[in-house]
DNA sequence: TTTAGCAGACTAACCAGTCGGTTAATTTAG
DNA sequence: CTAAATTAACCGACTGGTTAGTCTGCTAAA
């Protein structure tokens, strides 16, 4: 049984102390003793406590702008990114649901350098979801009614408020809760036209009635 | 020019403090100096400055369980009451956004027992949405295959997330972001029949070329 | 020998809350 | 109505506990 690096354990260890108390609330102390570690390791691996906070920020929104750029480097229509998008970002939640809560919660509390070195990232985040909704708009797949950023910002907030609830022992898997809210955003967004498209049809929930 | 009560001064000065900054930012030291009052003047109106977070969070989650309450009692069918409660929330961000913000962003450092009130409090919210999506489903209005507690948060997580980005001087108003949000729910939850009857045509957002 | 990695006692700064005192308003007594 | 008494509202210097970060030193590997 060989034991993790200090680096490590302390980054898990801080995560999930962040998430369940808040930053301010979380001592240094208290996550060198809970990581098995001491004050001597912690300021060997971190210059600050604030650096550590901007690992854990940075760790999360690294994975996911990869992510998503893999489901836009898959598939060909804008129906298609979406839907992929969608789910494969819900099911990222299974693994990383302790750091999207630290990013989305403790982000006030990031030193200025390190804070814009996150908004860019997230900014690029940002603009991958303004694009998409707007190559569907225009190739006449989505309704050219519901404005970009708006439409965009909505799809975001569905997403990233499953952070404040989902929990592993619920009755819904992260993969059901996936394809629920794709469905919910293909039904919104989708123009009649393109809903009716067979390949699309694997967008869409089906009520028990018309599996029989 | 009459001056208003110092506990109103220090409620307005804290919210924006807070909204700006986190609660554990700011220092009283902060608040009393910005509100032009004083350590004595604080701790005269306030038992301690767990009891100010708590005074601003409950004055905000009243509020919105009232205009909940209103939309519901003012219609009477799910579409409608779902239509309104959507929109009033939405709308209601033009007066309370930095309310909103401390709510979700602070509610970590309550005491134990200020949570517990507001848990309540936050939980008949809850529930209201969960009823109003179920009704729907019960009557035919909305598509069988959403689930309710899924379907709901999904609700939730659009609304809330405002918080997030929106700026008063944006290109929206807050009436077109609320009238673009109830209209993805809208297309997302009905079933089509629900969606063609003439007198539910008011929550969809009409493209130009209709106009014509 | 050198140095990377770590241990833990120590310190300086910070901050929520206290306390003794002041002023202004309201109530009571004559 | 007037003076005295009481209370509400507020002020700001001070304190005691807390905590991020430092520093000296130890151990084992290179």
């Amino acid at each position: 049984m060989k034991k993790k690096p200090t680096k490590e354990r302390i980054i898990e260890t801080a995560l999930l102390l962040f998430e369940e108390n808040g930053f301010h609330a979380v001592t240094v102390d208290r996550i060198v003793k809970e990581s098995g570690s001491s004050k001597g390791g912690f300021y060997h691996n971190f210059k600050s406590k604030d650096e550590l906070l901007y690992t854990v920020h940075d760790s999360f929104i690294t994975y996911i702008l990869d992510k998503a750029e893999d489901a836009y480097n898959r598939y060909s229509t804008p129906a298609e990114r979406l839907y992929e998008t969608i789910r494969s970002f819900v099911m990222m939640f299974e693994l990383y649901r302790p750091h999207v809560t630290v990013f989305y919660q403790e982000s006030l509390y990031l030193n200025k350098e390190y804070f814009e070195t996150i908004k860019l990232k997230r900014r690029r985040y940002k603009n991958m979801m303004f694009s998409l909704v707007e190559e569907g708009i225009a190739c006449g797949e989505f309704r050219k009614e519901i404005p970009v950023p708006i439409t965009s910002m909505a799809i975001f907030g569905m997403t990233n408020w499953t952070y404040k609830w989902y929990k592993e022992t619920g009755q819904y898997s992260i993969k059901e809760i996936a394809n629920i809210y794709a469905d919910l955003v293909m039904n919104a967004v989708l123009t009649k036209e393109a809903s009716l498209k067979p390949e699309y049809a694997r967008f869409f929930l089906r009520s028990e009635l018309e599996t029989s």
